[in-house]
Formats: structure tokens, C-alpha cells, sequence
RNA sequence: GGGGGCAUGGCGGAAUGGUAGACGCAGCGGACUUAAAAUCCGCAGACGGCGACGUUGUGGGGGUUCAAGUCCCCCUGCCCCCA
């Protein structure tokens, strides 16, 4: 099959492998024993089954392709604060997701049954070395290398038993601090290099293999994991960190995690716990039994999928030498086309003797193509860079082209990329960098995380079924059809299961996209959740008809864009000539000089520039089109009635076509046939957007509001332009200062220009 | 358990520390109509008052300020992410 994309996936593969960033390793991966295929994290469900097959999903090792994410966990990590544009949230997620946590890897040195050194060692990695005086037992995965070596022969079967278990857990289950904490000894101890102690080695469920080294030391005192499970398995508790002024009694039989000052710690007694980490880490390091590290959460991503779909990893294996990348000319790596989908056993693709079989492209020599495809995740990860070069079919893209283009001023998606492809992408553009195959650091400049559209949904609380709308005959009172029992009404994103989905066909067919668009835009802030709404639908379908008619009106009396003064032939401002309004340009208006208008052609023309001015702002910068869409249908307001009928023609000229140039971008449709039907030259969207002019929205008085003690008391009618002084002896020479206090002076006055003057007395 | 976010009329939602509730939905009253729909005009946080107005009000409790939905601290509830 051939497929473009894969030719260009593929080539950015090997930019991976010849970077030095891909690797295979045996991983312990989740593996669904009836679909007998390797299952992501997110495809395992709380119970630790397969969201496909239901079965019990096991815990295998296999050999897998990784891509070294964590190569970047400090670059991911440091370049976040620079995303500017993106929410918060998401910038919080991807800290957290990555996880750097400085601390010390600790050498605990395994001793024999005489308590002699064995020469073996358990390091583990912990976040708290000011603990280890309290260390009373040390724990590994039941996956560590070194488990079935240190078992001893009276806890063999115990600890097999206990491994098969474990392996049928998912990680969620072992490490859920709620969750019951279960493990058994391997029989063997270790001394502790701080004080010399003998303490037992467990295995337990709760440590993963994945994380830090696969071994922790158990603090019961100040940890709440180890401190469950200690209590579980009557494991000593000793606290070695108290609260600053407290003494040793302060949190018996429970957990202290916080800071405080040692105590039991020998020479680190009466330290600071923070001051105390660098001076254990320190001590650790000058006698050799520990050193500072700085661990991450984040881990190496896993990119072997055993799928026929997908563009194949681009190597061949040859037993003379090695893996061997895929040449450029070759690629992409076709997929055969005669495929038995058995459903069972590894990727379909290594069923396929001929094709896996293949020269080595070193040697000659018989060789194995992989027959992994790659995640999914891969191809998202840098599509956006090909759009800078869409037909170039040599590279993937050009440098010259995707740094003219990118980064991507604004990019859209839901929160759930927050972490899986938003992290993926920002890795893939650091890599690329590095290659010297573009130049930026971050793919996206500015990121807007849109809300679900959700349906109203009707379910009967006793039955717990969920009942279609169609089926509810009054919704002021929602019952259920077949037993009359009251519904429960909510909104919830949409779904066919609970009848709550939305036609986008039938709401177009019946009120047409702009309607559907502008309902959208309106009902919520992007970023939101909106609940459709059929009645919201049907208001914003009035408020379109509303300025049909408003713009029909105002033709049927002969109101043309054509011949009004306000249209001049100009030129826009990158050479183009274009015959349009231009509404906003105060120095073509020669009408707009306040003494020339009327009284009411100010009125309505400082709501025409009062619209421009907050509407442009709504799209400017972060986008609010639902305020944008209500200034719209307030310029619509104030220019209904009589309003536009008491203008001249130039000013009504004017509000006509800033309204409809306003409204393009939510109404495209509408506003062109109304441009249309009103004379307007070209297109209504080739016209420049207005610009406010400020002669405009100057008034001649404003209501100034009086505020006796910080509470509104009153509204004053003053000049606008009015001074602090004059505003302040307007205020005190007012009626509602006169009735409010009472004839004495008061003790404070503070005058906001343009707005208010408060009175204290 | 940790981190993040949110909380405003009957509902969706507006409010650079400066008149809370813009705009809309639902509602109520009126006009038009034989009637209904559509349309147009008006009312509308709550409580009190015929009214002018007054009191109160942005989840709860404190604080900063002449002034707090907005800033700070504590609490409660809901949502998301991570364990």
C-alpha cells in the first residue's frame, strides 16, 4: 500500500535513530492474553482490564522501541514559562507530567545470613535522604533484576506466588495511596550505610520497576505508603523528623511529611529536614554510598505498535550488522497487501515470511525487516511542519519554508492533547531544531483549548436509563415515557448511548450554518463547555432575521452603499485598489465633524464606533466571540426603530456597512447577500475592517455617579470633559450630597475623571 | 492524598479595583390580529413601599481599600489532571 505520509514519517523515524534517540529494550508493557496484543496505558481500565476484550490484562516484558523523550525533560520542563500563549492549565499539566523531583540514589549494601556484605548493593532513589535514619525495612518491584537472587529458599514460593499476582495489577491500583499495600520478604537484609543498621528487604506492589531504580527505603514516620504498609506487616515506625518545637510525641501512630528538625539522626540531630538533604546527599557522596539525582516521571516513549495500519519503524535486522536503518531511496516501507487478520498472536506484518525477509542493505547478507509499525502519535506529531511545504516531495519539508511559516501563530485543540500530543509535538520541534532542520524552539505560539458541545440529557434516576428527547413530551416536566417517574435533567457531552447527540445536517437544513455558527460563537467563551440549546438556537435564528429586515427596510427607502459619500474609491494599504467603504477613516468622513451631524446621527454613530472599538478587541489578542456577538446585536438594536431612519445618508450609509463588515466574520453567508442587496461594491469580505474613529465616540456630557461612603446614591449629568475641581464641587453641590450629608463637609472626596466622585463623610 | 480550575438572577453568561447582572434564552404585561403565530413596545435579582426610594445581594467566613464579583487568608461544594 502505498502511502505518502509513511514515506515522510519514516524519514523523520530516522532522524530519531541516526540522532541517537531511538533504542529497543525489553519494557514491561501491558498485554491483553485473549486479543494477544500489547495494550497502551490508557487502554487499561481501572480494574486492570482490557477496554477491547475484558480480559485481565498481564505485565509482560517484551523488546520495544522507545524515542528518549527524556533527553528533553529539562528543555520540556525550563521552556514552559516562555508559552505565554497557552492556558495555564495545560502548561501546570505538562510540569506535573514530567515530574522533575531532585533527590539522592542510596547504596544499600546486601548482607549474608551472618550479616556479612554479600557484594551485592540495592540502590534506591528517594526524594527525602533526610529520612534515612528512619529507614526500617527496603522495598523492590516485584519485577527487579535482583529479586529472584536474593529470595531465599524458605520465601521462594511466597515471593513467585506474590509476583504472578502483581502482574496482573495495573499501575494504578499498586500505587493509589488509598489502596491496600501488599508485599512479602525475600528473606535477605541490607544495612542501612547511614547507621549501620540491619533492616529486612520486602518486595511490594506499590514500587514500580519503571520509576527511579525500582527500589525504595521504607519511612514509615514520614511517608504515607510506607507508613500503611508498616503498619500492614507490624514493621517498626521510628520518627527521625519532628515539627520545629514540638517534641518526639508530637504525631505518634501517624504521619509527619512535612519539614521539621531531626532528631535520632546522629550527627544530623537538630538539623533543618531541608538543610539536612544536602547534608546527607553530601556525606553520601565524600563516603560512597550515595549521590544527588534528579529524577523525572516522565519516561521514554514507547512507539512499537503491533498493528498492520501504520507506517512500519523503518530498520532491518542483520545478524552481522545489527539494526540497520531503512536507505532513503527505499522508503517508505511498503505494506503487503495480502494480510490474514487472524486477531491473535504479534503484528499480522511478522506472519509474513516474504515479506520480512530481505537483504541486508550493508551486507547482503539474509536480514529481517522490523515488523512493528509506529504509534499513531508519530505522524501528529510534526504535520503541521509539512503544510509549510505540502508538495515537496524530496523532503519532508524545506527549512527555509517552515521557518518562513511557522511556529503556528494559533492552534486549536481539546484539553485532552494537553499532555499526550501537545508534549509529543513541542519534543519532535526541539529534536528537529537540533538536527539543524528548522529554526524555533516551540511549535505553537499560542494554544486555545476549546470546550465540548454537550447535550441535554434526560435520565431516570431509579432505572438509571437514559431517555431521548423525543420521547419527553413536556420539558418543562420531563417524565419517563413508560412509567412516569420524574427524570433527572442535565447536560453531558453527547453520546449515543444517551440519546443526548445533536444533527448538525438538521440544524443547518433547517436554520442554516450561519445561525448554527453564530449560536455556537455566542452561547459560551471558546474555552468553555456550551449546552446546546434549541430555543438559544432559535433566538440567535431571530436576531439574523432581525437585521434581514433591518437591511431590507433600509434598501426598500432607497439607502444604497453605492452612492453614498461614505464609499470612496481608495486604495487599501497593500497597494490593491478596491472600491469599498471605508467607515472608520475619520479623514474621509467629511460628515463626521460633530457639527455637522445631527443630534441623532451622533447618537448612532458613536454606537457604530463604540461596536468597531469592542468588537475588534474581542478578536484581537484572546478571542471572546460571545461578547463580540452581543455588541453585534446592540448595533443592531440602536440602529432599529427610527434610529437609522433620522440619519442622513451618509451617516446611515456608514452604519450599514460597518454592521455587515462586522458581522462577515460570524455571518459569512448573510452578510455578503446583504452587502449585495445594498449596492455594496465587491465582496463584504474583501473590505478592510473598520477602524474606529474617536471624534466619534466623544460625548458632551456623561453621567457622573455620586457615591456617598463607597455607595452609589445618585447620577449627575456633567460636561465630559469637566475637571477634578469642577467635578468635585458639582458633586457637592448636589442634590443627593445635599440630602445625604446633611450640610456637613466631608472628611474625604475622591473623584474619578470620566466616572464618579465618592463622598465620606 | 497532591496539583490546577471554577462558584454571579429561573437558565447561558457580561463586568481595565469604580453604577453587578451587559447581551441572549425562558417568563410576564401591552400593541397589532376575528383568532393564533410572527413581529413590535415595555417589565423583570430578592425583600419592603402606591411611589420617590430604602434595605439586601456575586457559595460561606475573615481581611486590605475611599471603593471588592474582581486583590489576600481560611472553609465548603463541583470539575479536570496526577497519584
Amino acid at each position: 500500500m502505498d502511502r505518502p505520509q509513511h514515506r515522510l514519517d519514516a524519514r523523520a523515524a530516522l532522524q530519531f535513530l541516526e540522532a541517537g534517540l531511538a533504542y529497543r529494550r525489553e519494557a514491561t508493557v501491558n498485554w491483553d492474553p485473549v486479543d494477544q496484543t500489547v495494550l497502551a496505558n490508557e487502554q487499561v481500565d481501572g480494574e486492570g482490564r482490557s477496554w477491547r476484550s475484558g480480559a485481565l490484562v498481564e505485565k509482560r516484558q517484551l523488546r520495544q522501541w522507545f524515542l528518549k523523550i527524556t533527553a528533553y525533560a529539562d528543555q520540556l520542563l525550563d521552556d514552559l514559562p516562555k508559552l505565554e500563549g497557552w492556558p495555564e492549565r495545560v502548561r501546570t499539566m505538562q510540569a506535573n507530567w514530567i515530574g522533575r523531583s531532585s533527590g539522592a540514589e542510596l547504596d544499600f549494601a546486601v548482607v549474608d545470613g551472618e550479616g556479612q556484605p554479600s557484594g551485592e548493593a540495592i540502590t534506591v532513589f528517594t526524594t527525602r535522604p533526610d529520612t534515612i535514619f528512619g529507614v526500617s525495612y527496603v522495598v523492590l518491584a516485584p519485577e527487579h533484576p535482583l529479586v529472584a537472587r536474593l529470595t531465599t529458599a524458605d520465601q521462594a514460593i511466597a515471593v513467585e506466588a506474590f509476583c504472578d499476582l502483581v502482574s496482573r495489577q495495573s499501575d494504578q491500583e499498586r500505587t493509589a495511596e488509598d489502596g491496600p499495600k501488599r508485599g512479602v520478604p525475600l528473606g535477605a537484609r541490607v544495612r542501612n550505610p547511614a547507621n549501620g543498621e540491619l533492616v529486612p528487604l520486602w518486595i511490594a506492589d506499590y514500587v514500580l520497576a519503571e520509576y527511579g531504580t525500582g527500589a525504595v527505603m521504607g519511612v514509615p514516620a514520614h511517608d504515607q505508603r510506607d507508613f500503611l504498609f508498616a503498619r500492614r506487616y507490624e514493621l517498626p515506625v521510628r520518627q527521625v523528623i519532628i515539627p520545629e518545637g514540638s517534641d518526639e510525641h508530637a504525631y505518634e501512630g501517624g504521619v509527619w511529611t512535612e519539614p521539621g528538625v531531626l532528631i535520632h539522626s546522629g550527627r544530623f540531630d537538630g538539623q533543618a529536614s531541608s538543610s539536612a538533604k544536602a547534608a546527607i546527599t553530601a556525606a553520601a557522596e565524600s563516603e560512597g554510598w550515595g549521590r544527588g539525582k534528579v529524577q523525572y516521571r516522565l519516561r521514554d516513549w514507547l512507539i512499537s505498535r503491533q498493528r498492520y495500519w501504520g507506517c512500519p519503524i523503518p530498520v532491518i535486522h542483520c545478524n552481522s550488522c545489527g539494526v540497520v536503518p531503512v536507505p532513503v531511496e527505499q522508503l517508505p516501507v511498503e505494506l503487503p497487501r495480502q494480510v490474514a487478520f487472524s486477531g491473535k498472536g504479534a503484528s499480522p506484518l511478522a506472519q509474513l515470511e516474504d515479506w520480512v525477509s530481505v537483504a541486508c542493505p550493508c551486507c547482503g547478507q539474509p536480514a529481517r525487516r522490523e515488523t512493528d509499525t509506529m504509534d499513531t502519535f508519530m505522524c501528529s506529531s510534526w504535520y503541521y511542519l509539512r503544510y509549510s511545504d505540502p508538495h515537496n516531495t524530496a523532503l519532508p519539508f524545506e527549512r527555509s519554508k517552515v521557518d518562513r511559516w511557522l511556529p503556528v501563530d494559533q492552534y486549536v485543540g481539546g484539553i485532552e492533547h494537553a499532555i499526550l500530543h501537545l508534549l509529543y509535538s513541542r519534543f519532535f520541534t526541539k529534536v528537529l531544531r537540533d538536527r539543524g532542520l528548522l529554526g524555533f524552539d516551540e511549535p505553537f505560539t499560542r494554544l486555545l483549548t476549546q470546550g465540548m458541545v454537550q447535550g441535554i440529557t434526560y435520565k431516570n434516576p431509579h432505572s438509571g436509563r437514559y431517555i431521548a428527547p423525543a420521547d419527553v413530551s413536556d420539558p418543562s416536566d420531563p417524565r419517563d415515557p413508560n412509567t412516569g417517574e420524574v427524570l433527572e435533567v442535565f447536560f453531558e457531552k453527547m453520546s449515543k448511548s444517551k440519546y443526548n447527540g445533536v444533527d448538525p445536517t438538521a440544524v443547518i437544513d433547517r436554520y442554516g450554518a450561519d445561525t448554527a455558527r453564530m449560536f455556537i460563537l455566542f452561547k459560551a467563551p471558546p474555552e468553555k463547555d456550551l449546552e446546546w440549546d434549541d430555543a438559544d438556537v432559535e433566538g440567535q435564528f431571530r436576531f439574523l432575521q432581525r437585521i434581514w429586515r433591518l437591511i431590507e427596510g433600509a434598501a426598500e427607502r432607497g439607502l444604497s452603499l453605492a452612492d453614498g459619500p461614505a464609499l470612496a474609491v481608495q486604495e487599501g494599504s497593500d497597494g490593491r485598489a478596491s472600491s469599498s467603504t471605508l467607515p472608520g477613516a475619520p479623514e474621509l468622513l467629511r460628515f463626521s465633524t460633530p457639527e455637522e451631524c445631527s443630534p441623532a446621527e451622533r447618537e448612532l454613530r458613536r454606537a457604530v464606533h463604540t461596536a468597531i472599538t469592542a468588537i475588534s478587541d474581542d478578536l484581537d489578542g484572546d478571542y471572546q466571540f460571545n461578547t463580540a456577538v452581543s455588541e453585534l446585536m446592540k448595533l443592531s438594536n440602536a440602529m432599529g426603530g427610527e434610529h437609522l431612519e433620522a440619519a442622513g445618508l451618509p451617516v446611515a450609509a456608514e452604519a450599514l456597512a460597518s454592521l455587515l463588515i462586522l458581522l462577515a466574520p460570524f455571518a459569512p453567508h448573510l452578510a455578503e447577500e446583504l452587502w449585495q442587496k445594498l449596492g455594496g461594491s465587491g465582496s463584504v469580505h474583501r473590505q478592510r475592517w473598520p477602524v474606529a474613529d474617536p471624534a466619534a465616540l466623544v460625548r458632551d456630557t456623561i453621567p457622573l455617579v455620586i457615591q456617598i461612603k463607597g455607595k452609589v446614591r445618585g447620577n449627575l449629568e456633567v460636561p465630559a470633559n469637566a475637571d477634578k475641581a469642577t467635578l468635585e464641587k458639582l458633586a457637592l453641590e448636589s442634590e443627593v450630597a445635599l440630602r445625604w450629608l446633611e450640610g456637613k463637609a466631608p472628611s474625604r472626596v475622591i473623584v474619578v475623571p470620566g466616572k464618579l466622585v465618592n463622598l465620606v463623610p
